[in-house]
DNA sequence: TGAAAATATACTGTATACAGTTTCCAGATG
DNA sequence: CATCTGGAAACTGTATACAGTATATTTTCA
């Protein structure tokens, strides 16, 4: 294996080629980040492409595709058996908690000058869903209005950036979220959060919107640190005393050391 | 091909396998980025798998798997004859500048608190550089130097989740900040927001580095807002005028519609 | 001479085959 | 009965081969 050669792309005719078509490797993609998306994987659950390939009637390689995406991504973790769901210390928690907390407010508040009467209708919807599933105490139902939720505010989202960054995060941590809903206190943080953003968006007051956002995402991650602390032993780690070791657990590590994997305590089971 | 199967990843036993080692994929795609973000590539330059594989002595695949990553993370764009640099729109520009706004305040406050004498001098450093570079009217180096400085103090941030984020996207932007950078006026621009934002985290001070970031985002912004006026013809168009249209120009399109490509104007070249 | 049609070329996407490595399992050994 | 040891199985990673499609080139015909 030789090193690489300085020129390996000369410059050639420029005559504007096709973006290429949907791939067999993009349609698995996207079937397996929804159903992840929708039911994340047991920690002992392994995604492995001879069989994924099966499943979709395909060879290995678009499989292959699909699953590298999905752990580019972070939505998984390849080992040397198969393709597991990434565990996430409570560091990465908090990781995901502070970019969110960043991107949210401010994407909510931009699509509150334009919630037409479609919008207010999925919005309206899916509050009332939270709220019955408050009262039945259906955590299951909770979580699946929480997303309808979301998803309301987070398509109209002009700044298809933030709103796919914003996506990723959120899917991230939706684990963690399906955990916390079993509590009951938690499920009533999310329903209040969720009234005020309904009221903030239906009056199109961006200002009240973003407030809105910031409390919840607050209270969510209180009520988050506060559920993990009385299941495990543990005491919440302090703010900053995070140490310099990368607890780099998931994927997205760019430039970083590679595979300092998990010195870090599991976080699921 | 049959449709997909109901269960693919039925459970098994679970004894922790191994992470993944380096592979040939990952280092032809670490060794591709790192020169996307030195050099980008030029409009009609096209980066074609075998090419690559040659240059690094392998076959199709890892240089196919390598790209492939890199048009997930939005550094290329592939096309039925080769993988090229994605072309920015005017409104993709604006997308990128306003996460960067939202995330870089909040990232290099994180790190105001902790930075030590390694810390200061390569900051130090590289603002002399850029100095240096603005006094020669040296367009070449003052990207450089304005790289350093960003790394001196991203490569500090606790929060790798937000680090990387804000990496791809200031790599996103970088042809653009070239471009603006042959302009006096910006590169003064530049300089001033260095100044400012080595001072407050020399002094250690957080909020004032918070300030000074959001000051020098929305100065640079200005700046290239400014200078592609004047370069091309156009308005700058006015701030919330964007048509519903996606303009998803380059990747990280993950739920929204796919090939929905560039209807919108070209901004290099 | 110029435009349209036919052919060749240059790519990507997919399939299959092979190699290497880690886990699993069974049988041997104390 | 517990533990070590060897080999089989189960994966991923890599290479090669083939197919399909868009672009480039040549040829044909007015």
């Amino acid at each position: 294996m030789k090193k690489a050669a300085p020129t390996m792309a000369a410059a050639r005719a420029a005559p504007k080629p096709l973006a290429r078509a949907e791939t067999l490797g993009d349609r698995i993609y996207d079937e397996l980040r929804k159903r992840l998306q929708h039911t994340p994987l047991q920690p002992e659950e392994r995604l492995v492409d001879v069989e994924v390939a099966a499943a979709y009637g395909t060879s290995r390689m678009p499989a292959r595709d699909a699953l590298l995406r999905l752990v580019n991504e972070g939505y998984l973790v390849g080992t040397t058996r198969g393709f597991v769901a990434p565990t996430l210390s409570l560091d990465d928690v908090r990781d995901i908690f502070e970019v969110r907390r960043l991107l949210e407010p401010a994407a909510i508040a931009s699509v509150a000058p334009n919630v037409d009467a479609a919008a207010k209708q999925e919005l309206t919807l899916a509050l009332k869903r939270a709220r019955q599933a408050a009262a039945n105490n259906d955590d299951e139902e909770m979580a699946l209005a929480n997303m309808a939720f979301r998803q309301a505010w987070l398509s109209r989202v002009k700044n298809q950036r933030l709103a796919n960054t914003i996506g990723r995060f959120v899917d991230h941590v939706q684990t963690v979220r399906l955990l916390t809903l079993v509590n009951k206190k938690t499920r009533q943080v999310v329903v209040d959060g969720l009234s005020k953003l309904h009221a903030a968006l239906v009056k199109r007051d961006a200002a009240l919107a973003f407030k809105a956002m910031e409390r919840f995402m607050a209270d969510a991650q209180a009520a988050y640190f506060s559920t993990h602390e009385t299941v495990h032993g543990e005491a919440t780690p302090a703010a900053s005393s995070a140490p310099a070791t990368a607890t780099a657990t998931a994927a997205t590590k760019a430039t970083t050391a590679r595979k300092s994997h998990s010195a870090s305590r599991d976080l699921i089971a």
